[in-house]
DNA sequence: TTTAGGGGTTCCAGCTAGTGGAAGGTCAAG
DNA sequence: CTTGACCTTCCACTAGCTGGAACCCCTAAA
């Protein structure tokens, strides 16, 4: 298999494919004229990065978990510790975001939006400034 | 001013506050010694730099909103409009991050997180490998 | 006077996770 | 033989900083 079919199949585009394996996440075999050979093998494991990457995952979680994939004696407990923290990641980023919406939604509803250069958007974001600390 | 206040009374690292001079968002003055001279303008500024990136803005955002700040004549509909962009781009990524989550605490609920091998989460990456498009 | 410390300065490199593009090799079809 | 679709490597770039090296400046204490 080329680089163009596993990129089909899997999904990913070549140029990620190649860069996966530039920090060692695949290691497909080589033709003769030295194009990349894929096997089933390298073509599930992409797949498997695809969707774990779709999950939120960093490189180095995937790498994690490819080993853990790749360990038929592994722990259900070492995955479960590593999806956990995704979790949280994900959890704390959707607060952080839910407080911005809550910010930026209000801050709108309240402006104009027409021709008048008066703004609560900008006073709001002008607040932010008159915040600043006095010199002591 | 140098740097140092300002970085404390803004909450600001003085590298991010080197970096905003680099970009052309402040242009501080500069003393017989070479240090940066700050004025309060520059402080206020930052303080509503930070505010925006805080809000989620992006740099390209915060050059316009701070153009606007400046422009005594501006209409809200231009500051609106931005914050309208921002505010939708952080409801796909609230969505997006959601999608994860229940995804994510599905699998993590169904792990039983021992010594076994046996893990659904795995299990869910892989069955992204099966996914994988047949060649035709 | 020297020295120590705590400022400040510039510049270069690196982070994440790729993406874009140039320059060139390979292969099958017409 | 040429065309066009592949493939290869390599370098540069993205956002928004952050870390570190090497060096300058200023004050105060020994």
């Amino acid at each position: 298999m080329n680089i163009g079919d596993v990129s089909a199949r899997s999904g990913l585009p070549a140029k990620t494919i190649r860069y996966y394996e530039d920090i060692g996440l695949i290691k497909p075999l080589r033709e003769a004229n030295g194009y990349r050979a894929f096997r089933e093998q390298e073509l599930h494991k992409l797949a498997f990065l695809g969707r774990a990457r779709a999950l939120g995952f960093t490189i180095e979680d995937c790498r994690s978990l490819l080993a853990l994939y790749e360990d038929k004696s592994r722990a259900s407990a070492d995955v479960k510790q590593i999806a956990q923290a995704q979790l949280d990641r994900i959890e704390a980023k959707i607060r952080d975001l839910e407080a911005m919406r809550e910010t930026l939604s209000h801050l709108i509803e309240n402006c104009a939006g027409d021709h008048r250069p008066d703004c609560p958007i900008l006073e709001d974001l002008e607040n932010g400034a008159h915040l600043v600390k006095a010199s002591e």
